[in-house]
DNA sequence: ACCTGAACACCGTTCAAGT
DNA sequence: ACCTGAACACCGTTCAAGT
């Protein structure tokens, strides 16, 4: 009468790791809008009320979905660093690599950058948007050393390049820019808030 | 026994309208995530089926919200646009226009380029966004028959610009910019494209 | 510690029927 | 033409109870 491999409590060992993977593939194919605690513990072959012993709610699933986001994008960002790259090619490296991410993951993108601040959880986004935004601050202030880029407040360099950056992502990820021409704009964004547009 | 006034058939004139204002006030007060079709019946005196003669379901609603939010800020833009400055206020102008109405409408600029293309109305939603860039468009082109800005497709230096600036208000609307810096930031960003990061 | 089953208060959508 | 009332198939969340 043993139907169960007595190996685990009641299911196959890591619901939290288990429930998130799910998520992520639906939030992929069907969107934020159609996910549904529910039908994830149907999926994981789970009672509807498990899940709650790992979220304490939706958003609490939402805000760790957010936040593996973070870790991916960061870490993209910094395999994509290459100190020994002149600046241009260097941080135009940077922007494709953010704007590929955007587009791999346009719902995930959607919601990372969500404004359904858990005041506590807030926190951490905005230590994900820094950690992600971080690479850029490197890069800004190595070209201040070098005397590449014009002298001034390193964030504020920082913030209104990482923004302009996420502006062309955004629009591409949500279908507002011909993602076959994508590319050419956020190489044309870097080359022209390096060189400007006004002539000479 | 008369206890309504004889003057419309069952509620006070317009529902449609009176659908959406009251769905507007909802989604600038608690978000459109708690945007429900019943509450907003409710609200205004009708029954939970009614709203359903006015829209076919709940994105009808939500993509009428996003449509009248480019119509409010194509109108602003159009405003702010004063041909007679000289170029670099007059960008910065519609920079900070944009800006501001992210900043006042934040959940509306979200819903605005959410990605739920109903593929029918996608079509009236991608209007929306040429007509709010527009602005953008055509000073662009001016400035180049001027000849303070360099040649090239003025579609391309829009998008590019536009985007940027939408990354900025993105960034502000969703909390992740200072707000008491936000407008230096726009108007940072309009600069630098203009004059490049770049020494000399 | 981890999960189940039942219960509660909500949803969106549809459709016959009323005025 | 416009709205109602009832019905259907879902939700998220909570909580006693089981293992």
């Amino acid at each position: 009468m043993a139907h169960m491999p007595e190996n685990r409590p009641y299911h196959h060992g890591d619901l939290r790791a288990a429930l998130l993977q799910s998520a992520e593939r639906t939030l992929r194919e069907k969107g934020a809008g159609s996910l549904s605690l529910r039908e994830l513990a149907r999926e994981t072959g789970v009672s509807h009320a498990a899940p709650s012993r790992h979220f304490k709610d939706k958003q609490a699933l939402l805000n760790a979905l957010a936040l593996a986001g973070y870790d991916r994008l960061a870490e993209a960002l910094a395999a994509a660093e290459d100190p020994t790259l002149p600046l241009q090619p260097r941080l135009t490296a940077l922007a494709r690599t953010y704007l590929g991410f955007a587009m791999d993951n346009p719902e995930l993108l959607e919601l990372m950058y969500a404004r359904k601040h858990d005041p506590d959880a807030s926190e951490q986004m905005t230590d994900g948007v820094d950690r992600t935004v971080g690479s850029l601050e490197r890069v800004i202030a190595d070209a201040q050393k070098r005397g590449e880029i014009i002298a001034g407040d390193p964030r504020h360099l920082m913030h209104l390049t990482g923004a302009a950056v996420h502006g062309v992502a955004a629009f591409s990820a949500g279908g507002w820019l011909d993602p076959d021409t994508a590319g050419d704009t956020i190489e044309g964004l870097i080359h022209h808030l390096l060189h400007g547009l006004m002539p000479r």
